[in-house]
DNA sequence: CGCGACTTTGAAGTAAATCAATGGGCGTGG
DNA sequence: CCACGCCCATTGATTTACTTCAAAGTCGCG
């Protein structure tokens, strides 16, 4: 089912060069990290990782998706990341050598490098200016996921929907802007901690108040403001109370 | 309202030399970051930190208690995190230098160590080892947030309940245990994204159930294995399908 | 002993999940 | 090129678990 394709490490180097993530480091860095890497080609629906895996490799995307989710009871997922194009996953269970939080799976035919977690790890520790990256990453990972909670911690959906829409935006108070779905309606829900049925009921609704529009995958806000009126993304106005 | 007492740099270092977050720092280390560090004594529900900050500080809690959330409508909060005695935040943010996602207030008086964010900053730049038991600390956090972000998305209060208290369990599959709370009943309520009356009627139930016994803050599990049945965490056992 | 903060308990209302069926888009194959 | 089938999204009807509101009860502390 998953597929390594036959390319010899110079070659992977040569690939892993090109990848954004790779930025900055040097040849023989890429080197090393690049013995032992592999390049997987692998379907729609291919598991990656399950959730409690202890990880053998650090994962970059190539080309494709990876979804990374919490399995619940009755097929039910909860969404973490989507992990697109020149994105990564794994560098925290690795750094600590945990098992692995989230399982996952490709959303569609994609392309994936796994990086042996040793190579990776000597690296790291080779190289302060590597490590000092992947702190970068990790912090950003964890503002992320704090963002999200903040986004399911809204109690109605219609807020929490309006919160995902937002954070869209261009730049801070636009009137209207563009949205392509980075995934099925049912993984954003899924991210969003709601059914499918309720996400769609909420586009619908926001269609119909003509805030939104919605066709298929594509979304346009037509009026931002009325979008942030709905999610009450608390800013700082605390009285300090004697 | 928040006092720092008026400490020099020598008392600092020799204080911050004290904590296990600094174990493993040299003198000289430690010397440069107590320069500017402050040594700050709270009373209970002092605010620390608006969602929104810029931090100028990392801050480490050297007595009682720090809550970190995410201010909600009506007063209501989403505890993200109790920032114990010896534990510490803002190392996220002040690596990337963004705005602090979350509001921060004592649970009750407090000593805090506020020190410079620059200071910090410089100091990990120039000690590898530091940059890495930085990237491990904040790793340890976005594998923490994962957690509970996996124990709010159980659908039924029960099952949320149930994952919490089965956090404390000291070795896998232990029958009983104590569990001294670390909060008042609503900020783990707020952690789980349950209402406080929510959270009660739980605790009862489950002490109705025989499972645990409830006395104030102190709970004693009485089942452990019944709570592992009531609280799904999904194991790997999915069939590949083709 | 009495006050304030916190928790518990009860009753009612509501928003979202669930169940079920229809509808639309797209790729595959005839 | 059309037709079928599959996957995904939508829509409707129903149920229920949780929030909310309100009030009483506990605990600790001055």
């Amino acid at each position: 089912m998953m597929n390594a394709l036959p390319l010899s490490s110079v070659q992977i180097q040569e690939a892993l060069s090109r990848l954004a993530y790779f930025q900055g480091w040097r040849p023989d860095q890429l080197g090393r990290i690049a013995i032992g890497a592999q390049l997987l080609e692998l379907p729609k629906n291919t598991t990656l990782v399950h959730k409690g895996d202890i990880l053998s490799s650090l994962f970059v995307v190539i080309s494709g998706q990876v979804r990374l989710y919490i399995p619940l009871p009755d097929e039910v997922e909860r969404v973490v990341t989507l992990v697109g194009q020149g994105e990564s996953f794994g560098e925290a269970c690795l750094v600590l050598n945990e098992a692995c939080p989230v399982q996952a799976i490709t959303t569609r035919n994609s392309h994936v490098v796994a990086i042996n977690a040793r190579a990776y790890q000597n690296e790291l520790r080779l190289e302060p200016s590597q490590m000092e990256r992947t702190l970068n990453l990790v912090s950003k990972r964890l503002l992320n996921t704090l963002k999200d909670m903040e986004m399911c911690s809204q109690r109605s959906s219609l807020q929490r929907v309006a919160c995902f829409l937002l954070q869209y935006m261009p730049e801070p108070d636009s009137k209207t802007y563009e949205i392509l779905l980075p995934a099925r309606k049912r993984d954003i829900a899924a991210k969003l901690g709601l059914s499918q049925e309720t996400f769609s009921r909420v586009l619908t609704f926001l269609g119909q108040q003509g805030v939104i529009q919605v066709k298929g995958g594509q979304i346009s806000v037509e009026n931002g403001h009325m979008l942030s009126m709905m999610s009450p993304t608390r800013c700082p106005n605390e009285a300090e109370v004697v």
